[in-house]
DNA sequence: CTGTTAGCGCTTTCAA
DNA sequence: TTGAAAGCGCTAACAG
């Protein structure tokens, strides 16, 4: 229950000083056999537990990352988390994994709360906030890495995993044209989204080579959930009819283009072709199975970690840059 | 980036002491309306954050909760996390979210972890530890709630909130029996899950009322994953070709099934009914929709926060005990 | 190999 | 309304 023993505590029973029983504690420095089984005895007796925050506020290190999500429910950033979780795991940290529910505001916060805690370093995945805002919350942290959220103005110390979603909406608009549809609509995600905003540029630059015509119409914004995709779809179809195919922001928003068309009575692909984003195991389960851009979510999770872990070593300042390249996935939703 | 400004950097800059700043930055006491606006301006000034470590180990209250799951990457827990941050965060909460990726050994150390940073309580779900272990760590927090473990020694200010899961794999098995299947098999998830071992009793049960016998070949024990339920049914199907029906131990797993039976030719239900639990987004998606035991899940999560809470606040030491009861949702997969 | 002396940055008395 | 002193539990740097 209330685990008030204390360093002191231990060292007075062990008949030692305080430095003898952190020594032993840390494994730092020589202590001599005898002394050392003794205090680990007294450890073990009062039920010891050192107090991560006092030596914290001793050593100005946590021992934990802050990992930022705008949405864990969705399986993109929880394959995300789970790489980010296995380096970190490995090198000794812990995860402060927080979701924001797509608020920015409650990014905000959780970055405040992040600095107050004085985490080691932070991992923002697809932050919804303003460049301003993003880059002085990132001031306040020793070391930052930001997966999918691109600053214009390169900002000091701060990491930067990319994924390349120009070149993925771009593939995934010209398979739809390849396939020959000619009214492609994208179902746009949240305004806030940066990686929506290059997807699209993607889509148009895609159009344009193709001599396709760009609509304004048929680009919606929607949340990124299959319900997002669902309402989006529904109001989409019916004031344009003659739309014959959807590239949609992510799988989830797919998942839910492709419910909308079958309660429309609008066959996939034959009427109606659909293209998602991400890959998440949902995209090959559901029927018909998504065709997608896949992101080898883990991995960049995992190199994110590793971008930071270097940065909080210390040794150099430099902010490199890595960029992951999606790839297409055939499925049957379009062929 | 590096925010080295403290308290006293503030008080001398303000030409006041570090009690009255601290008054300021935590509204407390009465501070001169001139001098709070003096010291708010130099705080805005220098770029000052308070230290949550200092404060913590000060106060030994940190405004943190942990919450730790078998693994994020299943919508089930991601749903169930969704419930508490949303009352922990209303309450002025940050919670602490660890994924054990289902290893008991994880487990322990991600409890140690929170135990040495003095998190104000801690909420474990589907704890995979044996009880020794589960009761021992748990005694290190002032405040904790089991989701989905039951104790058979009661512990001292351990609260508890429970999903019937033996009422749960009861109808489940018996709808599956009234549907006339008389080789009902039974996915069981991992043999550390504690709900597992309830759903199978519910199993068992409802074999035994139904008059039917208990073939210990067609349990199966199988990762919570929809790769475990893949393997399994496999595995399944090629020794015992005569079930007609399996109950899995989740969506997750009932996807694998559903997978498996696709590949091998087993037409779902016609062949080989099946029923899931918990009743994530995806069982409604995939084709045929799932049958499966709901549980609300937000709602669950929800309710464990509001325990610990409560907990924390102290006031009484009482750890009742929720219980929520899973329903059946018929669709597709067994009708 | 072991102990002493200072803090880390803040809050909590208790005075003024 | 404001401040001074003491201490939360630990570690860093020296001594011995």
């Amino acid at each position: 229950m209330n685990n008030r023993v204390t360093m002191a505590d231990v060292a007075r029973e062990a008949g030692v000083s305080l430095m003898t029983v952190s020594r032993v504690v840390n494994n730092k420095g020589e202590v001599s056999e005898p002394t050392r089984r003794r205090i680990l005895e007294v450890i073990e007796r009062l039920g010891y537990r050192p107090s991560g925050i006092a030596r914290s506020l001793a050593t100005s290190r946590t021992g934990i990352i802050g990992l930022i999500v705008p949405d864990i429910s969705n399986p993109f950033f929880a394959d995300l988390a789970k790489g980010v979780e296995k380096v970190a795991y490995a090198e000794g940290y812990n995860v402060f994994l927080c979701s924001t529910e797509e608020n920015p505001q409650r990014e905000l916060d959780v970055l405040e709360s992040l600095a107050e805690y004085r985490v080691d370093g932070v991992l923002t995945c697809s932050s919804r906030l303003d460049e301003k805002h993003l880059v002085d919350s990132l001031g306040f942290f020793y070391s930052a890495v930001l997966v999918n959220r691109d600053l214009e103005n390169e900002a000091p110390s701060v990491g930067v995993v990319m994924v390349d979603d120009v070149h993925g909406g771009k593939i995934a608009t010209n398979h739809l044209i390849d396939g020959g549809r000619r009214r492609v609509a994208f179902l746009a995600g949240p305004e806030t989204s940066h990686s929506g905003r290059r997807r699209f540029e993607g889509y148009k630059a895609a159009l344009a080579e193709a001599g396709l015509p760009y609509t304004p119409d048929l680009v919606v914004h929607c949340d990124s959930n299959v319900e997002g995709g669902y309402d989006a779809t529904k109001s989409l179809l019916s004031t344009h009819p003659e739309v014959d195919a959807i590239f949609c922001y992510n799988d989830l928003v797919a998942v839910g283009a492709l419910r909308a068309c079958s309660e429309l009575g609008a066959s996939v692909p034959n009427d109606v072709a659909i293209v998602g984003f991400d890959d998440i195991m949902l995209a090959g389960l559901v029927t018909p199975s998504l065709t997608t851009c896949r992101i080898q979510r883990e991995e960049v999770g995992r190199k994110a970690a590793e971008m930071l872990l270097e940065q909080m070593g210390g040794c150099s300042g430099k902010c490199e840059t890595a960029v992951f390249t999606p790839e297409l996935v055939v499925r049957r939703s379009a062929p």
